[in-house]
DNA sequence: GACATAAGTTGCTCTATTTGGAACTACTGT
DNA sequence: ACAGTAGTTCCAAATAGAGCAACTTATGTC
């Protein structure tokens, strides 16, 4: 049995159920002696695959294991939908899109949609921002109500921009406004010269949630150009909403649009 | 470099952000030849912690990866402390008790404290139920409002037992009524002869959700036994949850008992 | 505290898995 | 159609991992 194949069985087994797994254990799980059952798991600990229970000579998940599980939620039919949906805005509108989620008090791009226009805003995924200073942020955070939000955000914010939440009382203002509109929309904020409108889409069944956005130069989107974006979007939430059975998009009115 | 260490090596770049790889970037990933690296892949692809991408050469993170993620779960800050209120109650009542979550319309068990108790319920933790039908189910589905449960349950509901809820109408009165008391009861529903009690607490930081539940022999169990054991659950699930800033504890009555 | 047992670790020699160059196939861009 | 890039497979050689034995550490019992 090949090295891969062995880490492979050890980690399996924790999907199976198990908490936590000894020296002992592996010996059975893997058919091999008690030495190389030793010497198999120091090495998935030492590389963070696994790590030895609190107080215990036992192995559990490690962190490298534990962040897989972040890394996997880049796949999932909501992933693959709003991917799909979002491609099809960019190709309309030539901006660039990413489908992002959030971590706690802060949110990072999962998958980017370059656009084709000559002028572009290109960012990696991955890079994490925090949610409230944020369209996709607040697009996210709208899933809460408002006390849910004054129990989750911290008194003092920290405020990357001037155009960002200088409050906490003004982020939940401005978490409510996307709440009502159904998506959030912000400029000058992550970064100086670029707009972002951002939708969220839920999936009840894996409790996923994540946020489909187009960023765009500001200068040079006209106030037309930004409605239609924002219809697009919110038109494709709308359908990928209603696929995944979202109620929030279900039971959204139809004309939710830019004032 | 060890085949443990390059497993890991590869697992890493798609924590640090990364949704596919190739051979080739395997190569300077690994610093390895395209040989060596193509083998690597393709063993980590058979194991199923690497798949293709759709329709490409390159590799995501496969199904064991995703799995892993899941199964990480069992060790958070909610989970410990959920463990650890639980380990109080099952020490002053004497039964056993169960962490567990909800994956889409099943549940199952993360840890299992065993009560001191001659006679006990003793079922492993992995195993899934309906979540419908199952005290701990319905404390966590009491999390989602009644349309959201309308677009998340299916008309037709499977019924393990007569204890069970029939349809889905039924289904949704129960729940609304564990959500209303804030806890969830269940007795020769999973199991004949067995009571359950359940709770449930979220971390609003990270997403989580999960139960905190005790079962018992129904047969030997008084009422006033049980209005105690409700006590204690819901009593050590407003603490966890104010530790936390789960809002439905925060906000919750504080006396919300059996009748 | 003494003792037996179980669990886990480490040294060292042997072997089976892994390596990597070369030759090949498949795909992509012009 | 063709050149260049990406990826695969063969096969002999190399070495990481295997596994026995001896050892250390932890646990349960009296």
């Amino acid at each position: 049995m090949s090295s891969v194949a062995k880490v492979a069985r050890v980690l399996e087994s924790f999907i199976a159920g198990r908490t936590e797994l000894s020296v002992t254990d592996t010996v059975g799980l893997l058919d091999i002696p008690k030495s190389s059952a030793s010497r198999m798991l120091k090495a998935m600990a030492d590389a963070g695959l696994l790590e030895h229970a609190p107080g215990s000579r036992r192995y559990r998940i490690g962190p490298l294991a534990i962040g897989l599980g972040r890394a996997g939620r880049t796949q999932s039919r909501l992933m693959d939908r709003l991917h799909a949906m979002l491609a099809e805005v960019v190709r309309s509108c030539g901006h660039t899109g990413y489908v992002s989620v959030r971590d706690g008090l802060e949110i990072f791009g999962l998958r980017m949609i370059e656009g084709s226009h000559d002028l572009r805003v290109v960012r990696e995924p991955g890079v994490r921002m925090p949610a409230v200073a944020t369209a996709v942020g607040r697009a996210l955070l709208a899933r809460f109500d408002d006390a849910a939000l004054a129990a989750l955000l911290p008194d003092q914010l920290d405020r990357p921009s001037p155009a960002a939440p200088a409050s906490r009382a003004e982020a939940i203002a401005r978490i409510a406004h996307a709440r009502a509109q159904g998506w959030a929309e912000a400029e000058d904020e992550g970064h100086r010269g670029i707009g972002t409108i951002a939708v969220a889409v839920a999936d009840p069944v894996s409790g996923e949630c994540a946020s489909a956005c187009i960023t765009y130069p500001a200068a040079v989107v006209t106030a037309a150009e930004r409605a239609r974006i924002c219809s697009l979007l919110t038109d494709g939430a709308r359908r990928v909403g209603a696929e995944l059975g979202d109620p929030v998009w279900i039971a959204a009115p139809r004309r939710r649009r830019i004032a």
